[in-house]
DNA sequence: GAGCATTTGTCCGTATGTATT
DNA sequence: CAATACATACGGACAAATGCT
C-alpha cells in the first residue's frame, strides 16, 4: 500500500518533532504546505495525524505545539504521588482547588465509603496542571467524621493525604481502584475544557485508614489522555492464589 | 460558542445512532450532504466526529457502521474469559491461531517466567474477532518445561487455559498484569491491521500455577480501543494495607 | 474473472470565521 | 487594531477498496 502523502509528511515531521523540547512550537499549517508543496488542507490533516499520535497539541489562534505524556503508574505496591511523579518526568506539576464545600454523599459514594447515604461530607474540586497545561479533574468526597473542618486547611495546603494525616490523624493508603477508558458527563467536560463526547481516562479511587482499615476518602479523576498515559499494575502474591473465583476459558 | 455545523450534525447522527443494533450501515457521506445540504466535506466531518466518539466505524469501500464496545473488566476477584465477556455483552467472539512455533524466551519473558533468558517455550499468537471483526491479537509465551508439545492441542482446543490444565496439569490463575495504553510496534500494527502510531491498549499479564506458585504463562494482548472498554480494577485487603511504602503527597 | 456502481480516502484551491498574540 | 494561526466550509476531482452483477 502506498503512503499517502499527508501521512509521509506526518512522519517526516514526527522524526523532526523527537528532538524538539516539549512545549515548542511546531511550524504552522501554512509553513507547512509552502514547504512540502502542498495544499493547507494536506498539511492540516498531516498535523491532524500527529495530534492523533499525541504528539502535538493545537491552539487555536496560538499555535501547534510538542506535546509530552506523563507516564502515571497505579500500582498496589506503590503509593501515589501526582506531584512527584510530574516532576521525576522533568516537568512542572500544578493543582488548584477550584471547589471546597459540605455536602451529603451521593449513593455510589456512600457505598465506597461504607457510609450511610446522605452522610455529611467534604466535596473537593480540584484541577491538575502540567506545565501550566490543564490535564485532570478530581472530585474528593471527605466523610465529616474524619475530618470535620477541612476549607481553610485545603487552601494553605494542597495535599489532601497530609490533611488527612494532620487534622484527621489517620493515614490514608488506596485500596480500591477502578481505571477505565470513557466519555466524561457534561460538567466534567467544562471542568476538563474538552471536547464533548470525547473519551478521556478515569480513575476512581477509595482509600483506608491504614490502622482502623476504615474508608476515609474516595475521588473520581477524569485525565486527558493526550497529556498521561496511565499505567495499572496487578499483582497477587503467590499466597492469595486460591481466593479467585475459576472458569474454564482464555 | 457557537457550535460547528458538523457539530450540530454528528449530535444529530449520534442520537438517531442510539436507536441502531451494532453493525449497522449508516448514511453514506453523500446522502448526509445531501440530507442537511452541506458539502460532503461537512457530511465528512460530523461521521469523523462520530469516529472519534467510538460510535462509529468506516471501511474504505464498504461504508460507515454502528460500533459497539465490549466492556473487558480485569479484576483480582475474577478469573478472565474473554469469550465469556463478548458472549455476555451480546455479540459474538471467535479466536484464530495465527502462529505457534517454538521459540527461545526474549530477555523481558523470561524474567517475567522466572526463567532463564533462552529458556525453550512455546509462542502462540492469535486474533480475536467481535462480531466478525478484528479487535485483538495477543502473543503467549508457554515454557517447554510446562507442556511440552502443544501444536496439535492449540488447534483441536482453543482455549489456552484447558490446554495448560489438562497436558500441563497445571492450575493457571493470571497473577500480575500492567494495562497501558500506547503506540503499537510495527509487527503488531500488522497483525492489528491498524494505522502505525495510533494508540491502542497493552495489556501485559502472567499467570502461575495455583498450586506451586510458578509462572506457567505470559502474554501481551493488543486491543483497539474502538472494540474494548478496559476496565481494571485494583484492590488491597485491609489486612495488607500495611505492605505498602509510604509517601506524603496526593 | 471482468466490469460497474458505491463508498470512503486523499487532495486541490479558495474563502470566511474566530481565537490568540 | 493588525497579524498570525487554527477551525470550518464550499465545490470539484481522482484514487482505492468493496460488493454486486
Amino acid at each position: 500500500m502506498v503512503r499517502s502523502r499527508y501521512g509521509q509528511i506526518a512522519d517526516t515531521l514526527a522524526a523532526e518533532l523527537g528532538e524538539l523540547e516539549p512545549g515548542t512550537k511546531v511550524a504552522s499549517e501554512h509553513s507547512i504546505a509552502t514547504r512540502f508543496g502542498v495544499s493547507r488542507a494536506a498539511a492540516r490533516a498531516a498535523v491532524q495525524e500527529l495530534e492523533g499520535r499525541l504528539l502535538v497539541r493545537r491552539v487555536r489562534g496560538a499555535g501547534t505545539f510538542v506535546n509530552r505524556r506523563i507516564d502515571y503508574v497505579i500500582s498496589q505496591r506503590k503509593a501515589p504521588s501526582w506531584h512527584r511523579t510530574v516532576r521525576e518526568a522533568g516537568a512542572r506539576p500544578r493543582s488548584v482547588v477550584r471547589e471546597v464545600s459540605p455536602c451529603e454523599l451521593p449513593a455510589e459514594q456512600a457505598s465506597l465509603l461504607e457510609r450511610s447515604e446522605f452522610a455529611r461530607a467534604h466535596r473537593l474540586v480540584r484541577q491538575y496542571y502540567v506545565d501550566g497545561l490543564l490535564t485532570s479533574v478530581s472530585k474528593e468526597w471527605i466523610p465529616a467524621d474524619v475530618v470535620a473542618d477541612i476549607d481553610l486547611a485545603v487552601h494553605a495546603e494542597e495535599s489532601v493525604d497530609t490533611i488527612l494525616r494532620q487534622m484527621g490523624r489517620v493515614c490514608p493508603v488506596r485500596a480500591w481502584c477502578r481505571v477505565s477508558y470513557s466519555i466524561p458527563d457534561a460538567e466534567t467536560v467544562r471542568a476538563l475544557e474538552t471536547e464533548p463526547h470525547r473519551p478521556v481516562w478515569l480513575v476512581e479511587s477509595m482509600s483506608r485508614d491504614t490502622a482502623s482499615g476504615r474508608p476515609v476518602m474516595c475521588s473520581t479523576t477524569w485525565s486527558l489522555p493526550e497529556s498521561s498515559r496511565i499505567v495499572v499494575e496487578l499483582e497477587t502474591s503467590p499466597e492469595n492464589l486460591e481466593e479467585r473465583e475459576e472458569t474454564h476459558e482464555s
